[in-house]
RNA sequence: UGGGGCGUAGCCAAGUGGUAAGGCAUCGGGUUUUGAUCCCGUGUAUCGCAGGUUCGAAUCCUGCCGCCCCAGCCA
């Protein structure tokens, strides 16, 4: 991919003013609310703002809008700082905060209100709601909005200094009741509130709100195209308002781009802390969740969701793209990077009768068959076995190339061994098989080279590590949960299985991703595991086209 | 019913007057000691609908339809 071809409508613009002259560095930001954390959606956004100044040699903020105290906490913060740098961008010491610019903002409403473009209304929220109008019926004015200047400066600054009680005053931006933009409609520029800032502490009990503080702060900061999503375009008109009566040194362009909304996953923060409060999910981290650290935690790699977002595309269209789009990312970047192991999640035992009891060998097993710079290692194998449970079926169809009474079937790295005999228990479930070894199919060194039609993973019994290993599923079992009227009726309640699995023990030191063959992805979960009582999460499953096929096989039945 | 956006295959997405890229998914096939990977091949897309302009329209014009966003002293 050469990332010098504008690949999107927000690149081409961005571009077409480096090549006109218009700018000659781009500065971009990316600016969260600390009030909760970062989700998939996201993503698009980091990797956006990041990505295109990166590309051009330009600049990127990282910006904490925290305009709201008493919604917002430091909690987050580092959260946030976390995420960001784990998704692989780097802010270098361009970490600033909305706050930083009170000041400055104060500074500019002051201005406002003496050009007549602002004034203190002392209407009551109630109040001022009613006199908005609708969507259909413009509004009224305000009996405060011809207030003069004096009066406007006066009562600004006794706001300022604390006189007066949350809600009692509001500083609005003078522009017009009738228009058709509810935005436009004398919007709220400054709010009383009496509550310590996180960072600003108690120097100031008015705050500024999200319209007026956004653009004047990406002006302060020279941000020359300011990129956000949809829901921000009929805000435009008023960033560019604030823009056009203040005249800053700079004048970003606000540009809009369609969120990016992945199948099965909800990103409303309100449910997202829903979730967690309810103990639905273990925490914000919990590898199920969309947000970037639940990702992290499941072990997809930064550089999958980066592609992720890069075959998404940027437009302004609304999308719900699908879950598997992502998986498949997860896919390919660990495909090439993940080390391979064996392990058996669901556990049936099989006795090679014919092996010498107490015998022990050592089976090479590549570490990756299409990449020899992985190496190899050595499996200890034995007379017992472990295998999946999944690998047997007493009555076997057709194309079943697994193992069956009487059927042969290799071991990976090992020997072929066939089914003699199928061992049940008083409920006639098969709790062992009887099977025995050909030793003359040893893998690399057997003399033998007749083939069989399946290959089947398996972990010596005596050598066996014993392992937690969750198995993680969709949260939801509705496309588009974040439609649903309550995302409760809507979960999935098997997301999550624990299996108690037989590892090869090679895998106590495993760090980072493996492929369990034939399963899946799967990695040391950070947080629980010990080396007495190891946890893995499965990342995510391999293709399955033996899955899909008996899928179908039901139902064309 | 006011304003702002968006409508190209199942999901994304190029294309901006010359006869529909690409990715994911699907479905075939080949290779394979992972039913993985890899490799080949695979799509009757009424380009939302209807008119119009033009030799020629996904692209221009008109009218309609559908979906999303906006009435916080949230962002």
């Amino acid at each position: 991919m050469n990332d010098s071809e504008p690949r999107d409508f927000i690149r081409k613009i961005i571009y077409d003013d480096l090549g006109s002259g218009k700018h000659a560095e781009i500065v971009t930001r990316f600016p969260p609310e600390p009030n909760g954390y970062l989700h998939v959606g996201h993503v698009m956004s980091i990797c956006l703002n990041f990505g295109v100044a990166a590309e051009t040699g330009g600049r990127t903020y990282l910006r904490l809008d925290d305009t709201n105290p008493g919604k917002e906490s430091p909690e987050y913060v580092e959260a946030i700082k976390e995420n960001v740098r784990w998704l692989g961008f780097d802010w270098d010491d361009r970490l600033t905060h909305a706050s930083d610019y009170f000041d400055r903002l104060y500074e500019s409403a002051v201005t406002l209100i003496e050009k007549g473009a602002a004034y203190v209304d002392s209407l009551s929220a109630e109040e001022i709601r009613e006199h908005r109008g609708t969507l259909t019926e413009p509004g009224t004015n305000s009996p405060y909005r011809n207030r003069s200047v004096e009066e406007n400066l006066d009562l600004f600054r006794r706001m300022r200094a604390g006189e007066f009680a949350d809600g009692e005053h509001v500083l609005r931006a003078r522009i017009d009741m009738a228009s058709p933009n509810m935005n436009l409609r004398d919007p709220a520029i400054y709010r009383i509130r009496h509550i310590p800032h996180q960072n600003a502490g108690d120097e100031w009990c008015i705050y500024p709100m999200y319209d007026f503080a956004h653009g004047l702060s990406d002006a302060f900061e020279g941000i020359t195209h300011s990129l956000c999503t949809l829901e921000f375009e009929d805000h435009r008109p008023l960033y560019d308002w604030f823009l056009d009566q203040l005249q800053p040194e700079h004048r970003p362009r606000q540009i809009e781009f369609s969120r990016l909304n992945v199948a099965y996953a909800i990103t409303s923060k309100r449910k997202l802390n829903a979730l967690v409060e309810e103990g639905i999910v273990s925490g914000w981290d919990d590898p199920r969740m969309p947000t970037i650290a639940g990702m992290r935690r499941r072990g997809y790699p930064p550089g999958a969701l980066r592609e992720f977002v890069r075959r998404a595309g940027v437009t302004k269209k609304d999308k719900l793209i699908e879950m598997g789009a992502l998986e498949t990312c997860v896919r390919d970047t660990l495909g090439d990077t993940a080390p391979r192991r064996m392990a058996v999640l669901r556990p049936l035992k099989v006795v090679l009768t014919n092996y010498p009891q107490d015998q022990v060998e050592f089976m090479e097993a590549m570490n990756h068959p299409g990449n020899p710079n992985f190496g190899t290692r050595e499996m200890p194998f034995s007379r017992e076995l472990w295998i999946e449970q999944d690998d047997f079926m007493e009555e076997a169809p057709r194309k079943f190339f697994r193992l069956k009474p009487g059927g042969e079937v290799r071991l990976r790295f090992g020997y072929i061994i066939r089914c003699d005999e199928v061992i049940k228990n008083d409920a006639g479930e098969v709790v062992e098989l009887r099977c025995s070894y050909d030793p003359d199919t040893r893998s690399g060194t057997g003399t033998s080279d007749r083939k069989v039609k399946g290959t089947i993973h398996w972990v010596s019994c005596q050598h066996a590590l014993d392992a937690s290993v969750r198995l993680y599923d969709r949260l939801f079992n509705d496309a588009n949960p974040n439609a649903a009227d309550d995302f409760h009726s809507v979960l999935n309640e098997k997301s999550l299985e624990i299996v108690a699995a037989k590892l090869e023990p090679s895998l106590a030191e495993a760090e980072g991703a493996v492929q369990f063959e034939r399963l899946g992805y799967f990695r040391v979960d950070p947080q629980d595991s010990s080396a007495e009582a190891p946890v893995f999460n499965r990342i995510v499953t391999l293709r399955d086209s033996w899955a899909k096929l008996e899928k179908q096989a039901l139902q064309g039945q």
